[in-house]
DNA sequence: CGCAATCTTGTAATGAGATAACGTCACATC
DNA sequence: GATGTGACGTTATCTCATTACAAGATTGCG
């Protein structure tokens, strides 16, 4: 069994309309971005958006920017291991690519190791320019 | 000539009183917490604070924690490469300990290349329980 | 010297991100 | 039908960060 199935179908309508929005979005979103768009839909509090953001964080289904106070739909194609993943963040056009690298992974866990560091979790972010926006 | 000189004698007041307390403390600091050490001399609004840390960074002097929104000295060996460290950060303890290792760097950079990504800076931090926490 | 350009500083106000504390409601289980 | 659990709603508050504007300080140059 997939350990990270993502459940789409037990979402709450919360959860579901948050989920919604960060899948049209085609960038992060902040919560209180979040927040705005869910308004006519009766959101009012940023509490309701922080927490059905946890859950979706939770269920693996939407992932933290740290370096940018934002969420974005997970999108990577493996669901192997959500727990070391980076981002590819471009400055210019804010997208927001995912890579899932065993190397990189492995390379992390075996620094972890040395000093018998209990790992947890994991943030690699990117940031600089993506290919299209050099060119143009 | 190295370029990461960290160049302690050209550093203004507001600088010196900001390093001082960085370099003072154990673990990482909030500029918020800084501005309250800060207060007694003479220190009033956050913004001192955060003018201070933006040129302490740009130094290399100081590293900011993305996942943390915290900030802390730089203790690091070698002053090589102050774009590709890598934090490990015990949540019991608040330790953080940074690594410059470069067969990590060189991944990145390698991941970054493969898309034609210009990278200009990269945040990794490990969050988990330290070795002595694990113990205790 | 006198003046302009630039940099650093101080202060107030505000914007942005996140959580605490409270109460309520729906639903499952025994 | 009592009870536990989880999601929900609301208000207030807390933490983090920036904008805007004014005043000094410093450097460089005619």
């Amino acid at each position: 069994m997939n350990e990270h199935v993502h459940p789409s179908a037990d979402l709450t309508k919360n959860q579901s309309l948050v989920m919604g929005a960060l899948t049209k979005s085609d960038g992060p979103l902040s919560a209180y971005t979040i927040l705005d768009q869910l308004r006519e839909h009766g959101f009012r509090a940023p509490l309701q958006v922080y927490r059905a953001l946890d859950k979706l964080v939770e269920f693996g289904m939407v992932h933290r920017l740290e370096s940018l106070n934002a969420f974005v739909a997970c999108r990577h194609p493996d669901c192997d291991d959500h727990e070391t993943i980076a981002f590819m963040i471009c400055e210019t056009c804010g997208l927001v690519s995912e890579i899932s690298d065993n190397a990189l992974a492995n390379r992390l866990k075996l620094l972890a190791g040395e000093t018998r560091f209990a790992l947890k979790k994991t943030t690699i972010e990117l940031r600089g320019i993506c290919r299209n926006c050099q060119t143009a």
